[in-house]
DNA sequence: TTAGTAAGCTTACGTCGTAAGCCTGTCAAT
DNA sequence: ATTGACAGGCTTACGACGTAAGCTTACTAA
């Protein structure tokens, strides 16, 4: 008989499906929730039958990593290395900010899966075919991706929605005293009345440090077209 | 009696010396290490002993923060924002390189401390002082430690001296075939190269990075200066 | 003298990753 | 048709972790 056919009820368990339910765990309920238990429960196993299919929990994490690179845009060098750039960046801060914990765990541990190697290499490949030296590349790729990953480590770190934010800031006021910390509370004052009014426009969230993303990384692109130009 | 003088042997356990373990267990072994456990055992004492002086663990992982924060020299706006920012830029990196720990666990908690709340407030007026509005200084202050905790971040993640790194790369090589990512080798190459000269000459492994650091940071600080005076 | 209290200790619980080995259904070779 | 290997799941168990609950001791204030 066709061995598609009579197998049992339960889908066989593999390394893919292993991933897949530790990444909706991870979106769902944080990074902390991914337990070989749990990741085993929901898929109606037990915890030690995981590791049939996968060494141990770190290449599970290797493997979410893995899962969200391979969700960034790969820039090509067709509308020139400054558009390229610009739209890997803001694909990367979608699907970091998509997967909140992913960030952290990236900019904790050296995995050099294929993703992960493709967006480099194509990123670096974009810079070069746009006249920048290996050296200048090189740099310049490493500034990119540190604001990137910096600026998202920072918004995740804020995990509220826009309408929610304000509260916090009123629960986080007592520990900063304006007379102490003047130009920090100015500076929160800013941003929670714009968030305030982005909660009554009905803003994303996602959407909602978008500005400042957009400054720096102008900001850091135009730099880097002098830079080029000038050497 | 003078109490101070009749007291047992053992120093008496405090929430300071609780901390300062934990960091100098952090530095030694890392973070993972710090443990309930491992930090009692240095201090000569049980485990539960440490709950008289913190509440939990993420106290303590919170005053390492404190602790390390308050080692970043904090920004004057004397002479003039540019250099007081690079100078906070840099004692950030040194400080976060001295405890390659930190940067994670710093990205990866909000904990307004007063020592973190007082270098924000110091380099958003040293931005205010240099004639930025309220928005434009928090964007640009945002930016600016974007870059600099996503760099470092990165350092921290290739964590080895350089005359290490390149047996590391040596190690990694057969993941990545050079023909399906020629520019990544291309910029890995040239890293190499370079750190075996640096190997060669005894650079401090710090400063290995340090020119792409302060590239990176000339960059945003002159693209700040612009973006600043245009508007 | 005594009552209160702060500081350290003991025991124990539930959770985690995972080592070791068992059980059973499938399939290829005899 | 029989058998034997083996893949894929299960069971049990261990040591490490954070920490709740409650005990003991020793100093202090009345």
């Amino acid at each position: 008989m066709s061995r598609a056919v009579k197998k049992r009820a339960r889908a066989p368990l593999t390394r893919e499906r292993v991933l897949l339910t530790a990444l909706s765990i991870a979106d769902a309920r944080g990074l902390d929730a991914v337990t070989m238990r749990e990741v085993a429960q929901r898929l109606g196993v037990e915890a030690m039958s995981l590791y049939k299919h996968v060494a141990n929990k770190d290449e599970i994490l290797d493997g979410l990593i893995e899962l969200v690179m391979s969700e960034m845009v790969v820039p090509s060098p067709e509308s020139g290395w400054k558009a390229g750039l610009r739209a890997k960046a803001r694909s990367m801060r979608e699907v970091l900010l998509r997967h909140r914990w992913a960030a952290v765990l990236i900019e904790s541990r050296v995995s050099p899966g294929p993703a992960r190697l493709r967006l480099h290499n194509a990123g670096l490949r974009v810079l070069r075919e746009g006249g920048f030296s290996v050296e200048q590349a090189y740099s310049a790729y490493l500034m990119l991706d540190s604001y990137i990953y910096g600026f998202v480590l920072q918004e995740v770190c804020w995990p509220f929605e826009p309408e929610e934010r304000p509260d916090v800031a009123e629960s986080l006021r007592p520990a900063i005293p304006p007379d102490e910390y003047p130009y920090l509370v100015e500076a929160m004052n800013f941003v929670m009345t714009r968030s305030l009014e982005q909660a009554r426009r009905g803003v994303n969230s996602a959407a909602s440090y978008a500005a400042e993303f957009e400054f720096g990384l102008d900001v850091i692109l135009d730099g880097l077209e002098r830079a080029s130009s000038v050497s």
